[in-house]
DNA sequence: CGACAATT
DNA sequence: CATAATTGTCGA
């Protein structure tokens, strides 16, 4: 059996989570105040995590992250069961059109406030004026219902191991890795987020755009690969679904194929482990293992290791070929990927 | 090309 | 006090 801790399995909180998740949604889409944005979510998953049910406002302050604008807020939501700024952000219908329209991937605050003054204020009215899209926003727009779902880990390792098959088949030289929430052991994620690498680029190598084109063109080839989002030297972002079955006439047959956001990311092998290491997360481990690396005299970013010397200038990258050896210079336990939920 | 937008 | 980098779009 899984040893899963799990603490508080359901929210305490969850009632305050929702409505500064709300205000916090105003203020990225509506106001764009990125700043306050910020503020909200942190105070949310602040709440999120506390083992008891916060009582006072006092109480939530005392968490570090909540100051007295958001305990105000939880005191008049505890005693009215509503908050007067949020019934105000509600009734104003074009606050509500801008939330919504920046749903669609690739719309945000500014498009979306562009449609709404053009009275386009829904999903629905996006559909009758699709000439006004760009490429992004159509292929958000097609896929809007799909985009919002999960996706099941058992899905995510068919499509995983579809795509590194694929991948080695073309050219072993190829190394794909699936990160993010999946790599830690979640049980359903956003998106899908491939690093890939190769042994014929280093970061001293100057870009070489076919590495990136070649795995676009098998992925595609193969049917993973639907729809192209972006493609540069480095980054690709685009759609897939997983294939017809070979098989017909499975247990398969009649299930759903959603489209999902898939990400692939091509990195320098000598940067690949730091990449790998930094787009596994989770955020707050990442933070928390900085920290620790400079404690210990070192500067870790996504791209590098380097020492610290005495002056403030970092010293040249060193070496790494796993993700232990960034551990081992840090003087830090290996954590397996699944020890990374901070 | 530079400014801006959007995403990760 | 507030991430940085990559890609696309638009207009000069």
């Amino acid at each position: 059996m899984s040893k899963r801790k799990n603490p508080n399995t359901d929210n305490l909180n969850a009632d305050f989570c929702d409505f500064l998740m709300e205000l916090a949604n105003y203020e990225k889409n509506v106001t764009r105040e990125l700043y306050k944005y910020n503020v909200y979510r942190k105070a949310a998953g602040l709440l999120a995590k506390h083992p008891t049910r916060i009582k006072s406002g006092e109480e939530a302050q005392r968490l570090n992250g909540i100051g007295d604008k958001i305990a105000k807020k939880i005191d008049e939501f505890i005693s009215t069961g509503q908050l007067a700024k949020l019934n105000k952000i509600r009734a104003n219908d074009k606050n509500v059109a801008i939330n919504e329209l920046t749903k669609v991937s690739g719309i945000g605050p500014s498009a979306a406030a562009m449609f709404v003054k053009d009275g386009i204020m829904n999903i629905a009215d996006l559909r009758k004026n699709i000439d006004s899209l760009n490429h992004h926003q159509k292929i958000g727009l097609n896929h809007f219902d799909d985009f919002e779902l999960r996706i099941p880990r058992e899905e995510l390792i068919e499509l995983r191991d579809i795509a590194k098959r694929e991948i080695k088949d073309m050219d072993e030289r190829y190394t794909a890795d699936v990160c993010g929430s999946f790599r830690r052991g979640a049980t359903s994620s956003g998106d899908i987020d491939i690093l890939l690498t190769h042994t014929k680029f280093a970061s001293s190598d100057k870009k070489n755009p076919e590495l990136l084109t070649k795995v676009v063109q098998r992925l595609t080839a193969c049917g993973l690969i639907t729809d192209k989002i972006s493609m540069g030297d480095s980054k690709f972002m685009g759609v897939c679904r997983l294939p017809k079955s070979e098989k017909k006439d499975e247990e398969d047959e009649g299930k759903i194929r959603h489209f999902r956001r898939l990400d692939l990311r091509l990195i320098p092998h000598d940067q690949y482990y730091c990449a790998l290491l930094y787009f596994t997360g989770s955020d707050m481990f990442n933070k928390d293992m900085r920290g620790k690396a400079l404690e210990n005299g070192f500067t870790l970013n996504e791209y590098t290791i380097r020492p610290m010397g005495s002056t403030r200038i970092p010293g040249e990258p060193l070496p790494v070929s796993s993700e232990e050896d960034i551990f081992d210079y840090i003087g830090m336990k290996y954590k397996k990927p699944s020890e990374r939920n901070l």
